[in-house]
RNA sequence: GGCGCCGUGGCCGAGAGGUUAGGCAGAGGCCUGCAAAGCCUCGUACACCAGUUCGAAUCUGGUCGGCGCCUCCA
């Protein structure tokens, strides 16, 4: 299997079987409900982990949840240790709904504090970090390699970290120098000691920890949205091989979710939570609407498309309905012709089609479950009083008494069901 | 302004130097008591302008447009 890698902005072949594969994927920042666009990394870390899996691939994947920022500060003074667990609780929740399983690790910033002091102790005993004024900043100046992932070497200007008040950007050697260790601020009300003094960790230093103390100090995949490039990955990148580990081998960025021609941010407001979109549009669809397009590539939410994704789920319900089959083997090699190609999912759609046009039942059920549409070829069993009034409505039929077929058909849709005409009888599906 | 991604038929969306992607919607037909589901038929698309080539939507240059990052962000 290939993989485009940010690092090298090209394919890279995977290591051969049986790995390991060892994923690292940057979760959310839990303050409020996630929305449905912090769901593609979620989706697609599973739908790789899975695939893999099939492969024969042995894997681990972590993916962090980040419960200490100023965002949580912000929006719940005194309380935020509160408000990051109970939105943690909310992430796994609305993740769940998804039917996807869960990675093997989910890390929080607050349960890897003794790995991040150590490893920013290991950083300024290196000489790649300094204390100042409470803080410990990363020295850039001391990894030349600094601004190769994002495709801004050399360029100080596009590498300057901002601190987020101008009195601490005094501290800094350098503009392009970021912390790892923030000294406590009042109105801060979590707070854990260092040998520099309280505070609490950078964000990006978190990822750093987690990573090695999950999957160690080389794995072979580090995912997340493409606007986490810079200042984030560029950061743990830098932090991790000035420590001495060689860190993510393939970098997976992930394209944006945009509404109305933006990208969904909760920073924007233009949020669509994922808990309402799986409620309004079920599971299937949402599942569906993500594989439609291609990881890489941003993707637009609308209803337009929603509806697109639901009538193939649809589409494919109905193929199920009815149907018996014989078991017999998945033809895995031509999903994965294109899976292992880039992981192409609107390829893979088109060969579930093409599986569905074929009757190749078996394929066709075993690549859908594959990436959690297995439900798809569940009959939903209609409750015995409309199954009654269909067999009357059937009778009705047998003797050519049409009107009274068809208000007995009228009568089942406005309870939600459809009754189809069959070969040997009749069906009742949901609407 | 700098760095990067992208522009495919009504819509979504793969692919890729010469051969039907696929789906959704739409039209006609078959089937049906009528429907639904299903099946059959129908679209000759690749932003624009130059260039390379026997041949480009696919390569090169430019133009226009969209998006991301450069501030927290999946």
């Amino acid at each position: 299997m290939r993989l485009f890698d940010t690092y090298s902005r090209g394919l890279v072949e995977l290591p051969p079987l049986p790995g390991p594969i060892r994923m690292y994927f940057c979760g959310p920042t839990v303050y409020q409900r996630i929305h449905i666009g912090n769901a593609r990394p979620f989706v697609l870390s599973m739908w790789m982990k899975r695939w893999l899996e099939q492969s024969g691939y042995d894997v681990r994947l972590a993916e962090n949840i980040t419960d200490i920022n100023d965002k949580i500060y912000r929006a719940a003074p005194g309380a935020s240790a509160e408000l990051a667990a109970a939105a943690s609780r909310w992430y796994v929740e609305d993740t769940d709904l998804l039917g996807l399983g869960r990675p093997d690790h989910e890390p929080k910033a607050t349960e890897t504090i003794p790995e991040i002091v150590e490893l920013i102790g290991k950083l300024v005993d290196g000489g790649l970090a300094y204390p100042a004024g409470g803080d410990v900043y990363f020295r850039v100046a001391a990894f030349p390699e600094y601004g190769r992932l994002s495709g801004r070497e050399g360029d100080h200007k596009a590498l300057h970290n901002p601190s987020e008040e101008a009195e601490r950007e005094e501290l800094k050697q350098d503009p392009r120098d970021f912390a790892l260790w923030k000294a406590h601020k009042e109105g801060e009300d979590t707070v854990w000691e260092s040998p520099w003094g309280p505070g609490r960790p950078g964000w990006h230093i978190e990822c750093s920890a987690m990573a090695e103390k999950f999957l160690g100090p080389v794995f072979e995949i580090h995912g997340g949205g493409n606007d986490l490039v810079f200042p984030h990955h560029e950061n743990e990148l830098a932090q991790s091989r000035g420590a001495g580990s060689e860190f993510a081998r393939i970098w997976m960025h992930n394209g944006m979710l945009e509404l109305t021609g933006e990208k969904m941010s909760k920073s924007l407001g233009n949020i669509v939570p994922l808990r309402d979109a799986v409620e309004e549009w079920g599971r299937e669809t949402i599942l569906l609407f993500f594989l439609t397009a291609h990881w890489r590539k941003p993707i637009h939410l609308s209803d337009a498309v929603l509806a697109q994704a639901r009538a193939q789920a649809e589409t494919f319900r109905n193929y199920f309905v009815g149907l018996e089959h014989e078991p017999e083997e998945p033809e895995r090699d031509e999903l994965a012709r294109v899976l292992d190609d880039d992981f192409n999912t609107p390829d893979a759609l088109a060969l579930f089609h093409d599986w569905r046009t074929r009757g190749r039942t078996a394929s066709l059920l075993w690549g859908l479950a594959l990436f959690g549409l297995g439900s798809l070829a569940e009959a939903a069993s209609a409750p015995a009083d409309l199954v009654a009034l269909a067999e009357k409505r059937s009778k009705a039929r047998a003797s050519r008494d049409f009107d009274e077929a068809d208000r007995l058909r009228g009568a089942i849709e406005e309870q939600g069901w459809e009754v189809r005409d069959v070969a040997d009888g009749f069906e009742l599906v949901p609407k």
